[in-house]
DNA sequence: ATAAAAATTGAATGATTATTCAATACAAAA
DNA sequence: TTTTGTATTGAATAATCATTCAATTTTTAT
């Protein structure tokens, strides 16, 4: 069977940046049989079906299921860090609206679904055991953090609020996310993706009270 | 070895409810044990150990693994529980004291500490695949959730506050407090028990703007 | 004290699963 | 085409673990 290498210009281009069509599909299988079968249940051979290479295969591929789960979290968490970078640096847009584009991101259905929630969680829930889990973690969410405290501490001035500080918001808007990621799993029924968008919507219209966009 | 049973009064008074002295020790272990090591790497012999009874007992007392893990987060779910009905039960208590009493309940170190929520996001990253563990949780949520409304609705009263329903600040109140367990898991550092509470004090400060007491 | 019943043990069993690796298929170079 | 190196397979291995159960200890009843 042919399983070529892709970018593979030539043999002399080859880097340690270039990621074979396998690598890539393993990842992805990894993160769909965790969020179809849950970590606990997810083994090398359930993975490998998937990504439709031999059990064998996926182990020497990533040297060891626990690095194939380290990587798959990583990207994850890449691919999400994207989706608010680009907002970040989008030039010549209002504080405000470039907030309310950081929320419609984080209650998109590319980044808010019960799949990836579920993968998500199922990570969280090692974090304390695997330090190189936690380490993904927190190196995201510091710079996260980073970039939206400064973002609310321009519309802080811009709306000369002076009661919550620009930390405050920011600490409050994302546990609010974690948590209502956490309430779609449990009922998304109730905690469609609207439903959260509107609630944390509210959360700024209570705190940036003369400003309509947040209604 | 003697492992009698507890409340046995005499053999006529056993009833369904009687639990035995290893049976709650087990469930003790089996929580400790998840909260030291992890869903993943719990097993029965490690729960034995811990629980000082044999290997071979755990599994004859709760019938398999499967069966002592759902007590054992039906016993945590009673616990947390009791806990909170406890203040919602409390005769001639002003509504906003009320509030304050279940934010510091929901931050207390019995209630917020690194072992417990571990223990629990353990348990919700398998909600999704286990459909015992999901009833649970909701039924929980359910109570909790109708309680805290009605408390609000109350509170909204008093204050003569329209321009946010009791649904809105109780959900919003509930997702804050489980996004802010899963952050004292990552960065206990930074989110200590009384950062969290202040934070959702603060909150509520946003929604009350008048009422000193949650300043 | 003795017998019967119940509780508890611990070693054996069988199932699952990550990991290894010799064998094979394939691609590139000559 | 032949050779050489790399990619991939799939079956074997070894470790882990839930579950079972015959044997033993402890409790209860007589």
């Amino acid at each position: 069977m042919m399983k070529a290498l892709v970018n593979k210009k030539s043999s002399e281009q080859a880097s340690e940046t270039e990621i074979s069509v396998n690598h890539q599909k393993l990842i992805d299988a990894t993160i769909e049989t965790i969020a179809k079968r849950g970590l606990a249940d997810t083994t090398i051979a359930h993975v490998a079906k998937r990504a439709k290479v031999s059990q064998g295969y996926a182990n020497f591929r990533f040297k060891s299921k626990d690095n194939l789960l380290i990587s798959s979290l990583q990207y994850l968490s890449d691919e999400y860090k994207k989706s608010w970078q680009k907002i970040f640096e989008e030039k010549n847009i209002d504080p405000i609206d470039r907030i309310i584009r950081i929320i419609q991101n984080d209650f998109s259905s590319k980044i808010a679904n019960r799949n990836k929630i579920s993968v998500w969680i199922a990570f969280y829930s090692e974090v304390k055991f695997r330090p190189s889990y936690l380490a993904i973690c927190q190196r995201q969410d510091e710079i996260y953090s980073q970039q939206m405290e400064k973002l609310v501490s321009e519309i802080n001035n811009i709306t000369n609020q002076k009661e919550f500080t620009p930390k405050e918001v920011s600490e409050t808007y994302h546990s609010m996310v974690d948590g209502l990621w956490q309430r779609i799993l449990f009922d998304p029924k109730i905690y469609t993706n609207e439903f959260c968008k509107n609630l944390v919507l509210k959360y700024f219209k209570s705190i940036y009270v003369n400003e309509d966009r947040f209604a």
